[in-house]
DNA sequence: CCTATATTACGGCTGTCGTCGAAGTAATGG
DNA sequence: CCATTACTTCGACGACAGCCGTAATATAGG
């Protein structure tokens, strides 16, 4: 039987009007998921589950992309066998304007001290 | 025996140089404490421990300020018998621009909703 | 259909955080 | 000196978040 051409794997996203800032909070203070966010700026483009350099097994990073993702911070979607990531944004600039810049230039700061 | 005139009571405060944005993260995502923290701020002036509106006991509000005061989101002085608390606003500001406010808005605006 | 690849779901473990009540300490006023 | 007020410290407890490994699922390609 042929597989269904449509809508192979979806992902769900809140609308960010349904996100609290808890949620945002509780999904940003995590230094790994911090770490998601940061290197999704530096890249400036979207990457797959398996290209972060996170100090976590895999299984753990799936879920750290779910918290996520069901916060509002990222949008995600399927390409052939791979899951894409990417920063939401401008949504969230309109939900908690200045937020996630805020926490974002405080990540970049505090990675450019150890890099050095 | 006379009791020491100088420095009666005194509380350590962290230079913000020193605090991390996880411990900022870590204080600011406890819906108590960002309790506190609107309050400090709709009130416009400092406050005393006992007069904050929170869902706790006293002795769990105690540790939340802590917390609050080693993340360098709070100061606190001993005024006679009460311990007053006020906004390291500007600080934070240097440190971490947009962040405090940000967050603060964020909470301004939810709180505004279910007022309503 | 079979294999390889990429990611998810499940179950369990562990450490930590928020919570409380009770006892302790410090300043104030009679 | 004693009582009162305001806050702190301590110990315990329960809940939950992060972590992992293993088994499962879905796509791509031969």
């Amino acid at each position: 039987m042929a597989r269904p051409r449509t809508a192979p794997r979806t992902v769900d996203h809140p609308d960010l009007a349904q996100v609290g800032l808890q949620q945002v909070m509780e999904a940003l203070v995590d230094p790994v998921r911090r770490m998601v966010v940061s290197q999704l700026v530096r890249k400036g483009e979207d990457m797959s589950c398996g290209t972060f350099e996170v100090p976590v097994s895999i299984s753990t990073l799936t879920h750290h992309f779910n918290v996520l993702r069901e916060a509002g911070v990222i949008r995600q979607y399927y390409v052939g066998v791979t899951k894409m990531n990417t920063l939401r944004t401008e949504e969230m600039g309109e939900r908690f304007p200045g937020l996630l810049p805020a926490v974002i230039a405080a990540c970049a700061e505090e990675a450019g001290s150890d890099v050095g």
